[in-house]
RNA sequence: GGGCCUAUAGCUCAGUUGGUUAGAGCACUGUGCUGAUAACGCAGGGGUCGGUAGUUCGACUCUACCUAGGCCCA
């Protein structure tokens, strides 16, 4: 027996009981281990973190993944699915600093590192549990237990070897980087903590006139709105083709740009000379303070800059390397020295007389009004902009130079354009634009932290000789450690982080000093995007199968992963493998809320995705996910949709299995134990398993190239309108004949087939229901197929089942047959009135040969009892011409009378040329008359006792004589489908048997006598009497305008 | 401030190399049907294709600028 879906089915405990199943059967590791001996495609996940609640967009990106790897697993390959954890980082440090109550980095240290660092740890794996749930539940098959964390010793131990290789190649180095750091907190800020903490404020905005050497009184004009950094400015850009002049203003030379003359200076100029900003290269200008030892040879001239706009300021730029990202970039290309009289509380150092100790952005007024007493400030103003606040006390933040330590991917900047050439990435243009353009732009990796929770930098650096040694793995660390107690404990007690490592230290093998660490930690994406190779513990362990394993042909992340994972698995893998370390990858955007905003808990427009799961299910929610719209573009989530989905596309596929189910049961049909070759079913049969096989092939194609969504439009399509509103709604009838038919075991076995592949087809998107239905169609039928749908393997598309001309066929069949519906509803004659004849034409090119064979199915349809063509020329419409008096009377006077009569009398060439040419010249009466198009209007009706539909050259004509017969058959449909109703509200079984008794009119009864058989085999009538005993049921009925009392009653066998 | 993505009916989305009257589902209105399922059928209303300018015989489609939302970078 076919178990019956029951009306109070409810998705979310059926996904339980296959979750259920799923464990009890450990079927995941078995999807594997079947596979073992297959080919691999290897998939990366992506680390999350696991210190924040898991949202709807995680489950987006997990179900898309999770998609891949049921699909490919099913197209017969081993997919072995690694969860990881992504453990370090900013994040982490200040969500424990926030529970802890801390201010500033150095409560930190007064906390103790370590401490600090096992408070860390636990913070990680706060919400490991939430996002093992939600995974679980969402169905998510990813092997939990042993998932690589990129804070273990072995994971870390991976992540050295890597350092210590572009460390022997002498890919590290140390320099400077321009973070935005936060003077009285004493730290560093992410650029996610500085978005948070933009305000608009008004700062200083000053013009100053810059001498330039060996030529009197003449300047350049800069602009700045941080007058402090212009004690430490070295230099001065200019745009290579912007258009600079020389003015005469107040007996002064001053060069600017020359779009900007008007904006700036104040009162009459005069133009002397005018050039290029390249034109101006070199030229020297003495500096404005110089309390900083600076070798002048190498600083205060002109040098060229891309970043020069002339939207504000003059065009030039006052150059301070110290303080500014794009000063110190084309600081370094210029070799410009690094002058940073500022300390770390963000206060001038000594060496800055006047204003030594003081925070930098007080100094401001002091600096202004020296320069006024020294005339060389232009004028002085108030600047209106957004300048970012420090988000934890408040205080302005500064760009301020730190040290660092750097990996020179731009020397391989080539191999990295050159391997993302070698990635399909969708949508292509992410791969070619926004991320292959920022390539071309590369910039040195700024690989360290100056932070606590995170990788130590694996170089110790000797006291003596400056000596840098990069460890390369813990073996070596204990060769090279001192003997001490130090690595005493540490020897027992292996742990690589903060600060037990920093007490470790080295002996010099070139000096036979004392070697310490570099107290920086790393870059957490250089965590992540050494996850090839350290979540094997590489090369430590599986130095031999790695090959196996890599590059992966699939990942799947965010958007904002650009710059952060796709990067540095990139970056890594080029350098160490000179290829990409994924071939594929899924690039997905975010999911906004229903208005088109970004969704966030501050908001409050966030979906909790337990409240879908609890509520629609999962298979739901993936179907809505994947099926709205690509991943890649913004998708707007609106909980009511995916309750459409549910009911449109996983009721529609659930109703079709119980329709199936319901009759199967009742004959006990069971479909391993007949066989009917495709050849021999009927025309509905071998078309639905061509359109069913066409879909097999669209959606292989598809789910091959990484599309995810068409496929699923598809299948829906499918399912809703070819196999449910057409296939099964057409195809009810034969499920009722009785006896053991051909036809009929026909209908089951293709339905059976139908609904078996596209369980299969769904399983990688729906993996619940599919299961859920397989278990029933399949494993229930034959005990030797494979325990669950997830370890089949997916439908293979059959050419020879696909027959084109046949679905083109159909598809005019279904033209024809919604012409004849529209017909019949506008002379309102429904449908169980039986009509006699129709008539059909189609365009010129079609075959009429082709439809014939389906002519039964378009009688069954419109039920009609003759089909006919219509030929070309003959025509079921005619034109009829309506005279406009208002417009005859003025233009024939007496005569207008005569005229409409012979306006009414025109015959249909007539018409129809005036309809076509808009005018018409009749004679009446010896005269011509010359109609024009207001003086008639003209109307196009069906000839009478015929209703016509029209589309295109495509027209049905129905027949609206209804003979006696023709209505007494209409009597009979009619009393059935009363019949049927009353069985349904009495709550009969489909196949009790019952009286029915009948008192009405000698109309009705007259019909009733000539189609008795029908009526009683269509209700399965036993004894049909017309004596007004009333039985358990009665109602009173209007039977196409006869009344009639009926009554019915189940016959208890 | 810079780069990239998105904007089509009330809602969610299609719309091919530029080509007739811009489509679907949902929602709405009317109507029919219901052993046809959480349905289904038929008809209807609903659009300055985000805005402006340009290229073109012709622009939802190509170009520029602008507006709004998003992501990344400053």
């Amino acid at each position: 027996m076919f178990k019956e879906i029951k009306d109070d089915f409810n998705y979310p405990e059926m996904e339980k009981r296959i979750l259920e199943f799923w464990d009890r059967e450990n079927i995941f590791h078995k999807s594997i281990q079947i596979r073992k001996d297959a080919p691999d495609f290897i998939f990366y996940e992506g680390p999350p973190t696991a210190n924040g609640k898991p949202g709807i967009h995680h489950v987006i990106s997990r179900t898309i993944k999770d998609l891949v790897c049921r699909y490919k697993t099913m197209r017969g390959f081993k997919v072995e699915r690694k969860a990881g954890w992504d453990t370090h980082g900013l994040p982490v440090e200040i969500e424990v600093e926030k529970e802890l109550g801390f201010e500033c980095k150095t409560n930190v240290e007064e906390y103790g590192v370590a401490k600090f660092n096992v408070k860390c740890n636990e913070s990680v794996f706060r919400y490991k549990k939430e996002w093992d749930d939600l995974t679980r539940r969402i169905g998510y098959w990813l092997d939990l237990e042993s998932a690589y964390i990129t804070c273990s010793n072995d994971y870390i131990e991976s992540v050295w070897w890597i350092l210590s290789q572009f460390f022997e190649k002498g890919l590290i180095y140390q320099g400077h980087r321009i973070v935005p750091y936060c003077p009285r907190c004493g730290t560093a800020l992410s650029s996610h903590e500085v978005a948070q903490g933009y305000e608009e404020v008004l700062d200083p905005s000053v013009y100053v006139k810059m001498k330039l050497e060996g030529k009197p009184n003449t300047y350049f004009l800069v602009w700045t709105t941080t007058p402090w950094t212009l004690i430490s400015n070295m230099a001065l850009a200019m745009g290579a083709d912007i258009d600079y002049v020389r003015v005469n203003h107040k007996n002064e030379e001053l060069i600017l740009a020359k779009a900007l003359l008007e904006k700036v200076l104040d009162g009459e100029y005069r133009i002397e000379e005018e050039y290029k900003g390249k034109d101006l290269q070199n030229l020297r200008y003495e500096p404005l303070y110089t309390f900083v030892e600076t070798d002048r040879s190498k600083a205060f001239y002109v040098i060229l800059a891309d970043f020069i706009s002339v939207e504000d300021g003059t065009g030039i730029v006052h150059i301070a390397p110290a303080f500014g990202a794009d000063d110190y970039e084309v600081g370094r290309k210029y070799d410009l020295p690094v002058v940073q009289p500022v300390d770390e509380k963000g206060e001038f150092t000594s060496e800055v007389t006047p204003w030594k100790g003081m925070f930098v952005k007080d100094a401001d007024k002091g600096i202004m009004d020296d320069l006024k007493q020294r005339n060389i400030l232009y004028k002085r103003g108030e600047y209106l902009h957004t300048y970012p606040f420090c988000w934890r006390c408040g205080s302005p933040l500064i760009y301020y130079a730190r040290k660092s330590w750097y990996i020179r991917t731009t020397a391989f900047k080539d191999k990295l354009l050159e391997n993302n050439k070698k990635i399909n990435w969708y949508p292509p243009e992410i791969g070619s634009g926004r991320f292959g353009e920022w390539l071309e732009n590369n910039v040195d990796w700024a690989l360290s932290r100056e932070r606590f929770w995170g990788t130590p930098l694996n170089i110790w650096i000797c006291e003596k000789c400056k000596q840098k040694k990069s460890v390369a793995s813990i073996k070596e660390l204990f060769d090279l450690a001192v003997e001490d107690e130090h690595k005493a404990a540490f020897k027992k007690d292996v742990n690589l982080h903060k600060p037990m490592i920093d007490e470790i230290t080295l002996k010099c093998p070139s000096c036979g000093g004392v070697m310490y660490r570099t107290p920086e930690v790393i870059d957490c994406w250089f965590d992540s995007g050494s996850m090839p190779y350290a979540q094997w513990h590489y090369p430590f362990e599986h130095k031999e199968d790695f090959k196996d394993m890599f590059p992966c042909e699939f990942i799947s992340e965010a958007v904002d992963q650009t710059r952060g994972w796709f990067y540095s698995l990139l970056a890594i893998s080029s350098f160490l493998f000179d290829q990409p370390a994924f071939k594929n990858v899924i690039v997905i955007e975010f999911i906004q809320d229903k208005d088109g905003t970004k969704m966030s808990k501050s908001k409050g427009n966030a979906i909790d995705p337990w409240e879908v799961l609890n509520d629609q299910g999962a298979d739901a929610l993936r179907w809505y996910m994947l099926w709205v719209s690509q991943p890649w573009l913004p998708t707007r989530i609106d909980q009511k949709a995916i309750t459409e989905v549910e009911r449109k596309f996983l009721s529609t596929l659930r109703n079709t299995y119980s329709f199936f189910a319901l009759y199967a049961n009742i004959d006990k049909f069971e479909p391993s134990r007949h066989r009917v070759e495709v050849k021999e079913r009927s025309d509905m049969d071998r078309w639905i398993l061509s359109r069913l096989n066409s879909l097999i092939g669209e959606v292989t194609f598809g789910l091959d190239h990484y599309d995810l969504t068409r496929p699923a439009r598809l299948i829906q399509e499918f399912v809703i309108e070819d196999l449910s509103n057409w296939y099964v709604r057409r195809s009810r009838r034969r499920f009722w004949q009785s006896g053991e038919t051909k036809d009929k075991v026909s209908a089951y076995l293709t339905l059976w087939e139908c609904l078996v592949a596209v369980c299969k087809l769904v399983a990688p998107y729906t993996p619940f229901i599919a299961e859920e239905l397989y278990q029933e169609l399949c494993v229930k039928v034959d005990p030797d197929l494979p325990i669950s749908i997830h370890l089949s393997d997916f439908p293979i598309a059959s050419e020879k089942y696909v027959d084109l001309k046949l679905q083109r066929k159909m598809d005019l069949l279904r033209k024809i047959v919604t012409l004849g519906r529209a017909a019949r509803s506008r002379v309102e004659i429904k449908i169980r009135q039986p009509l006699g004849e129709m008539l059909l034409k189609l365009p010129k090119g079609d075959s009429k040969e082709d439809l014939k064979s389906l002519f039964g199915l378009i009688s069954d349809e419109l039920n009609v009892k003759k089909i006919s063509w219509l030929e070309q020329d003959i025509s079921l419409t005619e034109l009829s011409a309506k005279p406009n008096f208002s417009r005859l009377g003025p233009k024939w006077g007496k005569k207008a009378n005569q005229v409409a009569e012979k306006i009414k009398s025109l015959n249909q060439t007539e018409l129809k040329k005036f309809r076509d040419e808009g005018k018409l010249v009749i004679e009446m009466d010896g005269t011509a008359l010359e109609f024009a198009p207001e003086d008639m209007e003209i109307s196009e009706k069906e000839k009478p006792s015929w209703v016509v539909e029209t589309e295109n050259e495509y027209q049905v004509a129905l027949s609206t004589v209804l003979t006696e017969e023709l209505k007494d058959e209409g009597f009979a449909r009619e009393l059935v489908n009363k019949i049927q109703n009353m069985r349904k509200s009495a709550g009969f079984e489909v196949m009790d048997r019952i009286w029915v008794d009948i008192n009405t009119t000698p109309r009705l009864n007259r019909a009733i006598k000539s189609f008795e058989d029908y009526v009683k085999k269509e209700t399965l009538t036993q004894k049909l009497s017309l004596s007004g005993i009333k039985g358990e049921h009665t109602e009173e009925w209007d039977i196409n305008g006869e009344k009639a009392t009926i009554s019915v009653q189940r016959v208890v066998a």
